[in-house]
DNA sequence: GAGTCCGCTCGG
DNA sequence: TATACCGAGCGGACTC
């Protein structure tokens, strides 16, 4: 059953139930907004229904603020960019309908949305346009109807079902998580910026040990005024001390043999660290103990997620200390040893592949195959299958992993071919490559009709291959993030049944308040905060749920993805 | 002064 | 020890 939930007005919301071939069995109700949330959860523990929305991110956070859960929902917006773009809808006729308010980007969120701030925003629209238009042709009910007819007329209904679900769900957990935030211990995390940079100072100075390291560099340089924030300086610097250098990348730097080079790269290292995850970041971003960053699901063409604000993509390995789980509870960390290699052996049935990762660290079990001679060449290699290498170590080694793996090899070679032709390639669940642009498209055909010059030729050229690493890479990269939403979706339901614990001092955010939950993601690793006493079960049910989604994306197809799981109080300790 | 691009470094 | 895929974000350098 569905119930489908949209804005009535500027007080009221709509809820419309649906049967599950679309057609309407009740509603609609209409309910003020300031009992919304209260109607949402009795209907939640009465119908246990799949919820309908727009866009999640506006939808969910005002009812995770109030401390409702819900288990399912259907996120039209997500749903529809999948369903439109996909191999196998391209005959049905969402795929072919122009363009509607539907596809339009959804409203930019800002910082992340505040227990405060989003309690009394409940589809408030005031000072914004509408994300969707209420009512008339394109109201929500309509267009579920719309996208459920594309998934029964599909090529393959059944799979586009769970990428949908997952996708969903996926939206479910990025709200959750936002809301919940990742503990964060602003204490060590200031000891920790301390102990290296020296005591925090006003905005556009240098702390002491950085202006002491400044210091050391321009004496070794014998550039007085130097500013070694600026990389134009920098190199003119190092060239008027003798060395002949082109950049200021630290591997160009790690070449050069001088005295300046070692401080220099310190001072780099450092600098880099109070930019980015200094103080001025810890106050934009933590706020009572949680770093909030707000997760955009469906953010990048693959399916992986994307984030806003806050940098949770590249929370670097110096800081992690800082993530540190409350008194009486634990953090388990969890991460899908050689995700991509793993699931390219599922993808292209390739059981000589599949079998050297079993039981085994998969680069490991291919040196013991014989087509490479050590662990590091294996990755290399592999990572250059998945990649599109053409030169260097990893393409000489290339021929090597053909033919001991011909099967997977050549499934990527085949994707490459397909987007250097402009054509589509499609996950394992069913997201589709976007096109390439028109220009593309252009140069291709004056370059295949001969219109072209030599330059524009080599161009073309250059354009189709570049295209082809890219769709290459698409199928291996979009299918493990179909994996990785399966075993996120799963687990969140695990974790969900979760009695809440009898005693837990935490103090995480209800409606998790005693039970454990997700609190980071990662593309191929994820940090659940749990009550002490549940850790074990957990880190079962993180492996039982990656057992889980290997087996919906691949059936009976023997291929391990096997699970890294620590149980820490702190994410440092984590591997 | 605002907007944009680029170089660099972080993450997977 | 780059190469090759996907990102975020900062600060400098540049353009208007």
């Amino acid at each position: 059953m569905y119930i489908v939930l949209s804005e009535a007005g500027t007080d009221r919301a709509s809820l419309s139930t649906l049967n599950d071939d679309g057609s309407a069995a009740a509603g609609p109700e209409y309910i003020p907004r300031a009992r919304l949330a209260e109607r949402v959860a009795q209907l939640e523990a009465t119908a246990a229904p799949r919820w309908v929305w727009g866009d999640t991110a506006t939808a969910y956070p005002p009812l995770l603020a109030v401390g409702v859960r819900v288990e399912r929902c259907h996120d039209l917006r997500l749903s529809r960019a999948i369903l439109r773009a996909s191999s196998l809808t391209v005959e049905t006729a969402l795929a072919r309908e122009s363009a509607s308010v539907w596809d339009a980007a959804p409203p930019l969120g800002g910082p992340a949305v505040s227990a405060t701030a989003a309690s009394a925003a409940l589809f408030d629209l005031d000072d914004s346009p509408a994300p969707h238009a209420p009512g008339g042709d394109d109201d929500p009910p309509a267009e579920l109807r719309r996208q459920l007819e594309a998934v029964r007329t599909s090529a393959d209904p059944n799979r586009l079902r769970l990428l949908l679900a997952a996708e969903s769900a996926g939206a479910l957990i990025a709200s959750e998580m936002s809301h919940a935030g990742l503990p964060w211990r602003e204490d060590l995390h200031d000891e920790l910026l301390t102990e290296l940079l020296g005591a925090r100072v006003g905005a556009g100075l240098r702390p002491e040990l950085l202006e002491r390291l400044a210091e050391q560099i321009r004496a070794e340089t014998g550039a007085a005024q130097l500013n070694p924030d600026s990389p134009a300086e920098v190199l003119r610097a190092l060239r008027g001390a003798g060395l002949t250098v082109v950049t200021t990348r630290s591997w160009e730097l790690k070449q050069l043999d001088h005295p300046a080079i070692a401080p220099l790269l310190e001072y780099k290292k450092l600098s880099r660290l109070l930019s980015a995850n200094g103080w001025s970041w810890m106050e934009s971003w933590v706020t009572d103990g949680r770093f909030s960053p707000e997760y955009v699901p469906g953010g990048v063409v693959s399916g992986r997620w994307a984030t806003r604000g806050g940098g949770a993509l590249q929370l670097p390995k110096q800081v992690r200390r800082a993530v540190t789980a409350d008194d009486g509870w634990m953090l388990v960390v969890a991460d899908a040893a050689q995700l991509e290699p793993r699931i390219l052996a599922g993808i292209s049935g390739d059981t000589a592949m599949a079998a050297a990762g079993r039981g085994t660290d998969l680069y490991a079990g291919i040196v013991a195959g014989g087509a490479v001679s050590t662990r590091a060449e294996a990755k290399v290699a592999m990572l250059g299958a998945m990649y599109g290498a053409t030169t260097g170590e990893s393409g000489r080694l290339l021929p090597r992993l053909a033919r001991t793996y011909p099967t997977a090899l050549a499934y990527v070679e085949t994707a490459a071919r397909a987007g250097e032709r402009g054509e589509v390639v499609t996950s394992r669940l069913g997201r589709s490559s976007p096109r390439p642009s028109d220009e593309w498209a252009e140069l291709q055909a004056r370059a295949t009709e001969g219109a072209a010059s030599d330059a524009e030729l080599a161009r073309a050229r250059q354009q189709a291959r570049d295209w082809g690493r890219f769709t290459r890479n698409f199928v291996v990269q979009a299918s493990a993030a179909d994996w990785a939403l399966c075993w996120m979706a799963d687990l969140r339901r695990a974790l969900a049944a979760f009695s809440p614990a009898a005693a837990a001092p935490g103090r995480a955010a209800a409606p998790f308040g005693r039970q454990p939950h997700l609190v980071f993601f990662l593309h191929d690793e994820v940090i659940v905060h749990t009550p002490a006493a549940y850790a074990e079960e957990v880190a079962a049910a993180l492996c039982s749920s990656a057992a889980a989604a290997t087996r919906l994306l691949f059936g009976a197809f023997p291929l391990e993805i096997p699970l890294d799981v620590s149980i820490v109080s702190s994410y440092a300790d984590a591997d």
